[in-house]
DNA sequence: CGAAACATCCGCCACT
DNA sequence: GTAGTGGCGGATGTTT
């Protein structure tokens, strides 16, 4: 069996699919922007079956799609950007054609309705995921197995990844890219389509609110959500979750169970996840030692750091560094 | 690495 | 009866 490299990703292209997150991963992944420091990506974009007349997507365009579904045996990602209807039951071929890449060792990428395809596959069981808002209901009743969280962008859970509607998938592409380029070159690709580098709060393989902190300022949302704001403005502090539950005026049992309600994580997870995210940024754009850094994020010392990031991230801090550090322009920490 | 101290968090249940 | 709250306990996770 062929090698397979993360740049090289297959999108399936179906029938009656809406050409907007049809093209979502193509503009993304397709655009060689290489001069700015991207990688390139290959991407495959392929068809199930054996017809090869155009595909009609929304308001009648019709597209060529040069591959057929090999393309997804030597895919290192595989994205499915979209679907017509989530009632209608994806092609054997295809869900086979998932099953088999993901046990391969592909990434395997759902995207607004393409979520569906990927939990008919059954490569959402026992897993986190989301879809569009419209559908999260309805996906959450028909496949009790998985959690079906309605408050994400974007939800990485191991080897797959799925967004919300529409624009979100946009979102999920950059995090992709964030998570093998760092999150420098994400950025690099986010400027150059004129769109927010970071619009969730989270990456790894837990869950990404969407918890920005200029969009839960002020007194509407939960008193959760503000706590959750509030302890991002004071990371460097370390902060009990009792603390947090105070804050939001809130009984520290009670605190909990609405947490998970809302993100579908612990306090204590979400915040070890924003502080690595936080450490990620201080190793690309910052000159601090990993015990300064550590310290930044309010990790007590570098032996607590070393230990969340590799299990998050997979790597050692300085390792990660010397992968992704940037060369001439290093900013301080803000 | 290991060990001990400490914190988390979720099922259970009583209570409003 | 249903819905929400919060204390308790202890398995599990975190920090030192």
């Amino acid at each position: 069996m062929p090698a397979r490299k993360a740049t090289t990703i297959a999108v399936l292209i179906c029938q009656n699919a809406p050409l907007f997150e049809t093209s979502i991963p193509i503009g993304i992944f397709a655009v060689d922007r290489s001069a700015a420091g991207v990688p390139r990506f290959e991407v495959l974009p392929f068809r199930v079956g054996q017809d090869r007349q155009p595909l009609r997507t929304s308001a009648g365009l019709t597209i060529e799609t040069p591959h057929g579904i090999e393309a997804l045996e030597r895919a290192g990602t595989v994205i499915v950007p979209t679907w017509s209807d989530p009632n209608l039951a994806p092609d054997p071929e295809l869900l086979n054609g998932l099953r088999a890449a993901g046990a391969a060792g592909a990434r395997i990428v759902g995207l607004c309705l393409g979520s569906f395809v990927l939990a008919a596959a059954g490569l959402l069981d026992g897993r986190r995921a989301t879809t569009h808002w419209l559908c999260t209901a309805a996906m959450a009743e028909r496949y009790p197995r998985i959690q079906v969280l309605s408050d994400v962008l974007y939800v990485e859970d191991g080897p797959v990844l799925t967004s919300a509607g529409s624009a979100a998938g946009i979102d999920a592409c950059l995090q992709l890219i964030r998570r093998d380029h760092g999150a420098g070159v994400a950025g690099t690709v986010a400027r150059r389509m004129v769109v927010p580098p970071h619009r969730a709060g989270g990456q790894a393989q837990y869950v990404a609110t969407a918890l920005e902190t200029e969009s839960i300022s002020g007194q509407q949302g939960s008193p959760v959500l503000e706590a959750a704001a509030w302890v991002l403005t004071q990371l460097h502090n370390p902060c009990r979750v009792d603390d947090l539950a105070a804050r939001a005026h809130l009984s520290r049992r009670s605190f909990d169970r609405d947490f998970r309600k809302l993100t579908g994580t612990s306090p204590l997870t979400w915040l070890n996840h924003q502080r690595v995210l936080r450490a990620q940024q201080l190793l690309e754009n910052s000159a601090l030692s990993v015990d300064a850094v550590a310290r930044a994020v309010g990790f007590g010392n570098a032996v607590t750091l070393r230990q969340h990031f590799r299990s998050q991230i997979g790597v050692a801090p300085q390792a990660y560094r010397a992968a992704f550090q940037t060369t001439a322009d290093s900013l301080p920490a803000q």
